[in-house]
DNA sequence: GCTTGTTTAAAACAACTGTTTAAATTATGC
DNA sequence: GCATAATTTAAACAGTTGTTTTAAACAAGC
């Protein structure tokens, strides 16, 4: 049928184009790379697409998971909204890594396509800021700096292993996902100074 | 003289395309741009670098501290040493946040300059997973996986509040780099669950 | 079978890319 | 002071960029 098809093609453009963006950035990236990838013509991003800006926010509107955030209730036990965020974040991380590289790179440079990720996902970093702060108040994290403490595990949060550059370095086997969960849950939980359980 | 005439175009070019590459990346900022900045001619990048991949080359020739690295033991207190790789690098990223950023690009994407980069700051990478292995043999780190521990530390290193992307969120002052220095290097250190002290 | 609107393809578009050239200017050695 | 070298300039180079155009192929309704 033909709405299949054209989803199909889009489907194809979007894959390729989240592919190639992770490894060299919006700007390395031309159309006729992302349209030789899909297997598809030229024109067909600006048809389907509007342009390589739009193709871009559509990235985010296709594979940034915002529904499952809006269902949390924003007013549960602080070290619970944490636990709940350093879960879901790893999660992404580790299904989704081209994204995570993407995002990355436009926080980096300050680009004007910035403004799609900050309503995709900036949500969720206030209500992890609130959890922090708010677990702070009840006296169940210790530190000076909310803003160092906040970035600091932001930082553990979204760098990754997945990126070629450290593979020279690492050695571990990485399959298991709940461990590394776990792991990261703990050292955050750690360097939080987190005192109970 | 001449010498201090070409030294100083030179470096016009350099800081000029430091500044731009942190916030456009290297692909989305062009020679042109980077000379206009500086106020020179555009012929002077190929003249005076031999083109764009060898002026990103100079820019970690010129603006990367690698001297005083070499001069550290790397049989010091595993201790020791992390907290001096976190004073050193929470040092450098606030003195030069512009070097952070392209870094940081160029890391997430797997760009062919990346050599460059790995040849100036591996080694301390490497020093830094050393003293954390050392610091859990010892019985003064606690951890189950050293990959997640090393990863979840440069990340914190790395990761930096400077970006714009943050700013809407981040509400503190941050003038006081010796009282950043100690909140980084206590968080890090809960984080590894150092026992001491 | 013909007309309609939609989707694809190849070619073309102007603008911009990094780099080089050839001439002009400046500095250097003696 | 002059010949030589080094530096700077403006113009031009061939190749690539995102996007559009024109025409062809397609499916659906009647």
């Amino acid at each position: 049928m033909t709405m299949t098809d054209e989803t199909d093609i889009k489907t194809k453009i979007l894959l390729s184009a989240k592919k190639l963006f992770a490894v060299q950035g919006f700007d390395g990236t031309t159309i006729r790379q992302i349209c030789e990838e899909a297997g598809v013509n030229i024109a067909m991003v600006s048809y389907h697409f509007g342009g390589k800006d739009n193709l871009f926010g559509a990235l985010f509107e296709a594979f940034i998971p915002n529904a499952q955030l809006s269902s949390v209730d924003p007013n549960m036990p602080p070290v619970i909204g944490v636990k709940l965020v350093i879960r879901e974040v790893t999660l992404y991380r580790l299904s989704d890594p081209q994204m995570i590289s993407i995002i990355q790179q436009e926080i980096s440079m300050n680009s004007p396509r910035i403004q799609k990720i900050r309503e995709h996902v900036m949500p969720m970093w206030r209500l992890l800021r609130k959890w922090i702060a708010e677990g702070r108040e009840h006296g169940l994290f210790q530190f000076r700096s909310l803003d160092t403490a906040f970035m600091s595990v932001a930082g553990t949060l979204l760098f990754h292993r997945h990126q070629e550059y450290w593979k020279v370095l690492l050695e571990e086997d990485t399959s298991d996902v709940e461990a590394t969960i776990e792991d990261m849950t703990e050292y955050i939980l750690h360097g939080l100074q987190y005192s109970g359980e």
